[in-house]
DNA sequence: AGACGCTTGTGAACGTGTGCACAAAGTTGC
DNA sequence: GCAACTTTGTGCACACGTTCACAAGCGTCT
């Protein structure tokens, strides 16, 4: 299955899930491309590496394909995740109440500083980063996320990676590196920012661009 | 300029930046696409659509390469941010020091729950929804970033239109949509989390897949 | 039963992104 | 000044992703 794809069947299932909770039993791809927000001939191509699923004159049965994209990701099943570091960001995700519906069970908190440890944050005490390998291990994590402070990054993920772990979601503004066969995914907000203020900025400069124009078109009209 | 370009050049200048503090005045292509983790052919073509700023021979000149990709970008000037949801999240997010030190001011907080207007957070006093529009308005903002729950999305993201707003950051879990000419870029933590998913129910599977295998052929050892 | 209308699933064309491989261009050493 | 070495910038081939367009299939209505 193209990665690209992969990336958008959470995309679906949420848009599945609201139709399902206003009551809609059949959904078109169409309709439910729109409100993905994707191109229909791209939804029906990724919805075809699924199977055939779809009813041709009618559409798609919305709690079945559901259950099939459900099952496609593996969140038939649920997953522990350790988060390791609980500073602003981690007390948000640790608090975040999407992960329980969706499959991912919060199993564990971790941090380096001893005067967070023994804090109760979302039901669970937090517990110190010596303990990181021994509670990969007890708890049979797969999945860690990585919320520290940039430097210590690399360190977290090693060490994640070294007790067990072969998914990394990193929070982090750093770039670290894994070994071949662990996945790792970064999140990095001042990076979505720059991206945004690139466009941002081209747009200003179109706009600039299109008075300068316009000015011309009037120093036109006025001279002509 | 490719899409895909712009999205790396953040990556970029957070590996330069790196380098500066480090002292490293000129570095290769190799050596930082090294640290960005990348292809280094990739690096050296994303790189030639800001001009020849390479040295043959020698390399690129880390401060001036980084003033380039700061120009670029379009952060010499600095952009006012507006934070929407004063959540856990929004908390997280307006006390994240990396915007400041890259060009992103956090102009104002904006929470529709009256117990948290007033309350004051990194520095800045929590303002009401209903002020969003002349806020938006008084102060410049053309960035604006949504944490509120999901079902408030919408909403938000069409009030900061209207009232000028040309990009837009969405952490909530939900489909927006956003006239033409409007940037919207999304980050979610459950969708990233369900393509870590994916992949890790694939490995286990090839696990699962390779005992079987193992027991195979430990059957034919024993067998024949 | 057959014709009609609707929607899926997919072949094919197109566009974008990636990475190799090398010429061009610079530096260093003698 | 020239040869040897290093590294950039880029042409080219390939892989990946997207979109169009339409045949195939299903339900409905007469």
């Amino acid at each position: 299955m193209p990665e690209a794809t992969v990336a958008r069947l959470p995309l679906y299932l949420r848009a599945l899930t609201t139709l399902a909770e206003r009551g809609v039993a059949t959904v078109s791809s169409e309709e439910l491309a729109a409100s993905a927000g994707v191109n229909s001939a791209k939804l029906r191509k990724d919805l075809s590496y699924l199977g055939s699923y779809g009813t041709r004159g009618v559409g798609y049965e919305v709690d079945f394909l559901r259950h099939q994209i459900t099952r496609e990701i593996g969140l038939t099943q649920d997953w522990a995740v350790v988060i390791v570091g609980i500073g602003n960001l981690g007390h948000a995700l640790a608090n975040y109440g999407g992960f329980a519906s969706r499959g991912f069970r919060i199993a564990a908190l971790v941090d380096a500083d001893l005067s967070r440890v023994g804090e109760e944050v979302a039901g669970l005490k937090v517990r110190h980063a010596d303990e990181l390998e021994q509670i990969v291990q007890d708890l049979g994590i797969a999945i860690g996320v990585v919320a520290t402070p940039a430097r210590a990054a690399q360190l977290v993920c090693d060490r994640l990676v070294a007790a067990g772990v072969t998914s990394i979601l990193n929070f982090a503004p750093a770039i670290v590196q894994v070994p071949e066969g662990v996945d790792l995914r970064k999140v990095d907000l001042s990076t979505e920012l720059q991206i945004l203020a690139y466009h941002e900025q081209r747009k200003n400069g179109a706009a600039l661009a299109l008075t300068a124009e316009q000015a011309a078109e009037l120093a036109e009209a006025v001279n002509g």
